[in-house]
DNA sequence: CTGGACCTTCCAGTACAGGGGAAGGTCAAG
DNA sequence: CTTGACCTTCCCCTGTACTGGAAGGTCCAG
């Protein structure tokens, strides 16, 4: 199949697919006598594969990690399991700092809905933040 | 004063003091006759409410507008108050799409700490994806 | 044989907030 | 007079995941 193909039947682009072999996701693609990229079916699992490790929050970077391993002929499953358990540490962090940060703003915006704008002082700039 | 001073007041480096006044949050520094930018004290307040700013999660360039506002003479209260808003409500969006994903991991996690390696087939990459 | 759809490579840019470092000017102390 | 700390502008680099576009080659239908 032609890359083209590929995109269509693994809901991406061309562009995207290049990429991806260019960044070492995918293997250099077999080429037809005239140069096209020609795929066999089972690509599209890989492909797939990257958007599910996508959806799971991994990056590009990561997720070439797992596929290395992989094509090493080793199971990942240790890899994964301590991406997994480190991408979930983070979005803790990150979502205590979200939920930090709107209450921070949650507060400067009510007081903001209360003061007159004649009170504010050039110097401050604003007096909400 | 001088940037490195201002920079040493204000918290940060000479190459942000630069980089604000390239983007316009600064206004363009008096010079010295040698050509060295020469600052007022009240300026680290600006600086100030630049980092404050960002501590509320707005942009540079969202700061720059109230700054812009402020600058003409008004008082940016409402628009302050606007950015706060749109900014409340994309947090609480992202908050939950953090959440969602978090709990998608979870899931993911468990499943990948009960199997055993043996039994992932290589076509799948990895059966926990 | 011509048009259009597809393919190729390569270069450049997007948003964000700076950081690194080169090449050169300035200033005060010793 | 020199050394070192500071300053200037300039341009490129970082990370992330692509996207756009130019210039050219290929393939198939009409």
């Amino acid at each position: 199949m032609r890359i083209g193909e590929l995109a269509q039947a693994a809901g991406t682009t061309t562009k995207t697919l290049r990429f991806y072999e260019d960044q070492g996701l995918l293997p250099p693609a077999e080429r037809t006598p005239a140069g096209y990229r020609d795929y066999t079916g089972d690509i599209v699992a890989r492909v797939d594969f990257i958007h599910r490790g996508q959806a799971a929050g991994l990056t590009l970077a990561q997720i070439r990690q797992i596929l290395d391993i992989r094509d090493a002929g080793e199971a990942p499953c240790e890899h994964v399991r301590t991406l997994l358990d480190t991408r979930l540490a983070d979005l803790e962090q990150q979502i205590n700092q979200l939920i930090a940060l709107r209450d921070t703003i949650t507060q400067l915006r009510d007081q903001a809905a209360q003061v007159e704008p004649e009170t504010c002082s050039a110097d401050q700039v604003c007096r909400y933040l």
